[in-house]
DNA sequence: CGCCGAGTTGAACTGAATCAAGAAACGTGG
DNA sequence: CCACGTTTCTTGATTCAGTTCAACTCGGCG
């Protein structure tokens, strides 16, 4: 758990109390590879540090399903616009290998956003962080070509290509698993 | 004044006090239509509320710019990813017509922060309102055609469509104005 | 050993980009 | 308030990146 403490630490410094608020909420849970940690239509309850392990995001489809964000260890995992809006999520979340976590539920949180200070404060952090990613890569679908997002992962996320099968990738990238198959026979 | 109130009290109930604290701080500043509030390469210092006017995200390019959002009056503006960062933007933004805003300082609201949980609180509800913001256009560009951005403009943002030249939508929804001229000539 | 999903390769097709030219709308100065 | 010049929008022809459909290979697992 100390993991997670440092974690949250690179946001914003905490007490030993607030700490022990905190992490006194947390529920260790096991998901074994394939399974899903939120099915589409469930509305998300938890906030969940992943311990071990990684997640895939995707939008259900008859033939291939739309990938849109894959979560490692060491960094937070949720349908976070259900999680806050309460409404059903539109799309699943599940564990690409095995994986632990350990969550904190809404209502939790909810009472440690009106207990403490500490805890607007991270959730700031968090909301902020998020929204940085999701503003690099709107400009990057807007921006680079279907190759160019594809060299960027060797460089901004190369574990991403070493752990995470092809047609995944082709689907996050914005392109078919036969196109991605093709781009990389071009650059090697 | 009364209208930036309400606009934050729609994400947290502020006490009088706690809205004379914040509002000591803001400074109003006027922008005449297509001058620029921050030039790419600068790093913003401002979160701005919009009182009237409007106003354009974009990378400038050579020959066509890439725009890739529109802030109206009532809202919130800020280069925000630079603005927590406290790097330089890689984008410019400018009014589309002439503008009123009222503008908080960075260091102004850093002391709101720390001196104030509803300054986190409400800091909080922005970075989630941001990020879902920005999620929601994440598959969108993923997932429909232009065509479809297009249509969903008008049934979501029907005010861009009036307001805002055809060029700058094109490039919004991710595709040259030929393209989009070509795709409103297929519809009606 | 055989099967099945993942990846590769080919061929035809398509939506959008690009290049180019003309028409319409816009604003600025006289 | 009109006239001119500039920008925006439209339309056409060509090119290109990526899709779709289809067949084949490879590697792992039951």
């Amino acid at each position: 758990m100390q993991q997670i403490r440092d974690n949250m630490e690179r946001m914003a410094k905490l007490s030993d109390e607030e700490w022990a608020i905190f992490s006194s909420k947390l529920i260790r849970r096991e998901f074994s590879k394939k399974m899903p940690l939120l099915k589409m239509g469930q509305t998300e309850n938890y906030l969940s540090f992943i311990e071990k392990g990684m997640v895939r995001y995707y939008i259900p489809k008859e033939d291939n399903d739309l990938t849109f964000a894959f979560v490692f260890d060491g960094e937070f995992t949720s349908a976070y616009d259900s999680f806050i809006t309460r409404l059903p999520a539109n799309y699943t979340v599940e564990a690409l290998a095995d994986t632990i976590l350990w969550q904190i539920s809404y209502a939790d949180l909810q009472d440690i956003y009106t207990e403490t200070k500490i805890g607007n404060t991270i959730g700031r952090y968090a909301g902020e962080g998020l929204f940085l990613k999701k503003s690099k890569r709107e400009l990057s679908l807007l921006n680079d070509s279907a190759e160019q997002r594809y060299r960027n992962l060797f460089t901004e996320r190369p574990e991403l290509i070493e752990k995470i099968p092809q047609k995944y990738l082709a689907s996050y990238i914005g392109i078919t698993p036969q196109a991605l198959s093709r781009i990389r026979k071009r650059i090697y």
